[in-house]
RNA sequence: CGGGGCGUAGCGCAGUCUGGUAGCGCAUCUGCUUUGGGAGCAGAGGGUCGCGUGUUCAAAUCACGCCGCCCCGACCA
């Protein structure tokens, strides 16, 4: 992409209702643009990053054998009120009327639906495990919307909802999402730590909130420090084989966010040197909760045994939009943004710091053309703007690598390459560079 | 929803107390010079002062009402 045709509008100024970093960084790097309280626009560079994490966790989701569908945003009240859930979830639900005045909600998560779509099809035990899945907007009208994407009343959150005929079946998918989980997020560049959770309004009573560590975290939580490190299953796991000694291996360290934090037993089972209390933003979480749509939903399924049995649910969140502020709050210095390679907008920016001087134009033109051709995303900043102004600019948008073309170095044969992480840099030859990138 | 604060040009702000021609910096446009870490000079364009009602000869400024946004708290992917 060249910048002088793109659209990226970056700030030199912070506006001032932006408070935490992420925030600031998102409106300044032209990643999004507030409409309303708690409802964005993704300006192209944010909805870049927001699809690269969409896929990330589609990918993963489909090796742990669940199935993408889409759901509408908007869903009929009658759903809603066969599980009760109607007068229990409040005025978080926005509720609206159409024409012929029936009741319509924009929907904040999708349990009943999804139970509709498995009660209309699904009939026997032999079509079970399932596990389907979609990524689409939710609205939660929150009292205070802030922080930017991270706490917003729109987002994008990826919700996957799984069918089993029984506990232990139920218990084997939750671990599949478990592992899938801890997959996805560490795909996406980010540390995160499975914490034993509050069930919440979806209720159940098993649930892990995945948690990335960030000084900026709105919650609470405590840990034990091996959780930290421990390595995560490979893209060779296999989701049909026991995934039990996978789960165990974390489940049996303490952590808890500080809703359901017992300090007594963090004490006890944590040794002083181990214990991590910190703080965290909750990133994604996964619940059991049996058969609490499945009964009044009459969601059920014919046995073995010729008896109909409502099936034994889960369902699990990630915030999809959330990430992007999140990756943000754990990867930033100074001067922005500083994107983990697998989310970043664009892999490397090329910098012609002389557009309109012929032999400038012609390298960058070059490294431009075969680095696209070999399936690199490219952003080529080919404007007249001042050098000063397009170190600044790439620094704040974080990509991840910055080739530097300009008169002095081409004297010499030689480009700069930047890394935008450690800031290290590395002069080249135009042959070397192309090589290094042509992947 | 309780408490606090703010709405003036695209962004950041001054002006409001004490009513009297709407300002500054950045950004934008034009020209010239400049070009390795957010350039300089000269010129130009851009604002229903959040909305409404009222007071007044006169309202960004005073009064009342409304809307929007932000922050702290209680609540949530």
């Amino acid at each position: 992409m060249r910048l002088s045709r793109y659209f990226l509008p970056v700030l030199k100024e912070t506006p001032s209702e932006a408070q935490i970093v992420s925030h600031r960084l998102m409106l300044r790097a032209g990643l999004i643009r507030q409409e309303a309280a708690g409802i964005y626009a993704w300006l192209p560079l944010g909805f870049r990053v927001l699809q690269k994490i969409e896929q990330i966790v589609r990918e993963e989701m489909n090796r742990a054998g669940a199935i993408e569908i889409l759901m509408p945003t908007l869903q009929p009240s009658d759903l809603w009120k066969e599980t009760g859930r109607y007068d229990a979830y409040g005025p978080e639900m926005l509720r609206i009327k159409d024409r012929h005045d029936r009741e319509l909600l924009y929907g904040p998560t999708n349990e009943d639906m999804v139970t509709e779509i498995f009660r209309a099809y699904v009939k026997s035990y032999k079509q079970l495990p399932l596990n389907l899945y979609h990524t689409q907007w939710k609205f939660r009208d929150e009292v205070r919307p802030r922080f930017g994407v991270m706490r917003g009343r729109e987002f994008l959150m990826k919700d996957a909802y799984s069918f089993d005929l029984d506990k232990e079946g139920a218990r084997r998918s939750y671990n599949k999402m478990y592992v899938a989980y801890l997959r996805a997020f560490t795909r996406m560049g980010i540390k995160t730590i499975p914490m034993r959770a509050e069930t919440g309004p979806i209720g159940g009573d098993l649930s892990h909130e995945f948690i990335v560590l960030a000084d900026t975290g709105e919650s609470e939580v405590f840990c034990h420090k091996d959780l930290l490190d421990m390595p995560v299953p490979g893209e060779d796991v296999d989701f049909d084989a026991d995934l039990e000694p996978i789960v165990r291996q974390r489940t049996e360290l303490y952590a808890a966010t500080s809703d359901v934090h017992e300090a007594a037993r963090f004490e006890r089972e944590v040794p002083p040197d181990k214990r991590v209390n910190a703080r965290g933003i909750e990133v994604g979480q996964i619940f059991y909760f049996g058969t609490k749509y499945s009964v009044p939903m009459k969601a059920t399924v014919t046995g073995p045994d010729g008896k109909d049995v409502p099936i034994e649910g889960g369902s699990y969140g990630i915030g999809v939009s959330r990430l992007v502020g999140a990756i943000i709050e754990a990867s930033h210095d100074d001067a922005g943004i500083v994107w983990p390679e697998p989310v970043a907008p664009f892999d490397v920016a090329v910098l012609n710091l002389k557009a309109g001087d012929t032999a400038t134009d012609k390298a960058c033109e070059e490294i431009y053309a075969k680095l696209t051709a070999a399936g690199r995303d490219v952003l080529y900043d080919d404007t007249s703007d001042r050098p000063g102004a397009k170190f600044a600019t790439m620094d704040l948008i974080g990509i991840p690598h910055q080739i530097v073309v300009g008169p002095r170095g081409l004297e010499k044969g030689t480009v700069e390459i930047k890394v935008r992480k450690s800031g290290a840099k590395e002069e080249l030859s135009l042959a070397e560079t192309i090589n290094r990138f042509a992947k």
